[in-house]
DNA sequence: CGTCAATATGCGCAAAAATACATGTGTAAA
DNA sequence: TTTACACATGTATTTTTGCGCATATTGACG
């Protein structure tokens, strides 16, 4: 139980791709379409070289894919799941993470471990 | 439909955590059991600052909980969950993303979409 | 109380990554 | 072919982030 079954190097570079606010947008704003970069610039509202340096990021990362219509060139999800796989992780977020806009939390995620002494997982 | 039901910003600071190798390899060493930091530290090899550094991290992301036991600390996930979705992620990697360690892949990753005209996703 | 082990923290640095700006490329139409 | 539009890329700059070192804190023990 080394490395092998760890998904340690499979998952990192992915999670950086998403961990990038505007990268989630921009596959949020693909949604399960393909559409052309003009239209991710206006739903994201970025400027442009910024849309088009995360989109070949994504490109590169195989969360997106491209094609070239005329003068268009249309990006879309490779796969729908991926989607619902977002999804479930917010609908585990949501449950898990207290620490997001709520104004405030119970104190109990900023806690310096050396503090206490509950003792209730073993 | 503009951000609202997007988790772009619930999403991000998550990732952006679990996008570091070590931290996920911190995880997985900790799979369902507690764990002290003497523990991480030889199964994942590394520094025990390091370790102190990315479990802080971890620690206020909600990702793992700190508990002190006499002069341990230790840590768990907080819910055994987190490690089902992580590993149905993997999947979805290992299915969709050649980029991995194999040795070469068919050359369509890194494509410029300039250059094609495939035209199958309309 | 002094010491040791376990763990956390502050700081400086180096590497990485995100952004903006300027510019290049490709395609369609005049 | 020239112009205009859609998109990509290269570069410089700024910000973020991971790491190591020294050190502080905490608890067990004598």
């Amino acid at each position: 139980m080394s490395e092998a079954s760890c998904p340690a190097r499979l998952l990192s570079p992915i999670f950086k791709v998403l961990a990038e606010p505007n990268r989630l947008a921009i596959l949020c704003a693909l949604g399960t379409e393909c559409r052309p970069v003009t239209d991710i610039i206006h739903a994201t509202k970025l400027p442009q070289t910024n849309v088009s340096f995360h989109l070949r990021i994504l490109r590169e990362a195989g969360l997106v894919r491209a094609e070239r219509r005329g003068s268009f060139v249309y990006y879309c999800l490779p796969d729908p799941e991926l989607l619902a796989i977002l999804q479930s992780f917010q609908a585990w977020a949501r449950a898990h993470t207290p620490m997001l806009t709520l104004v405030e939390g119970d104190g109990n995620d900023n806690i310096s471990p050396t503090k206490r002494r509950t003792r209730s997982c073993g």
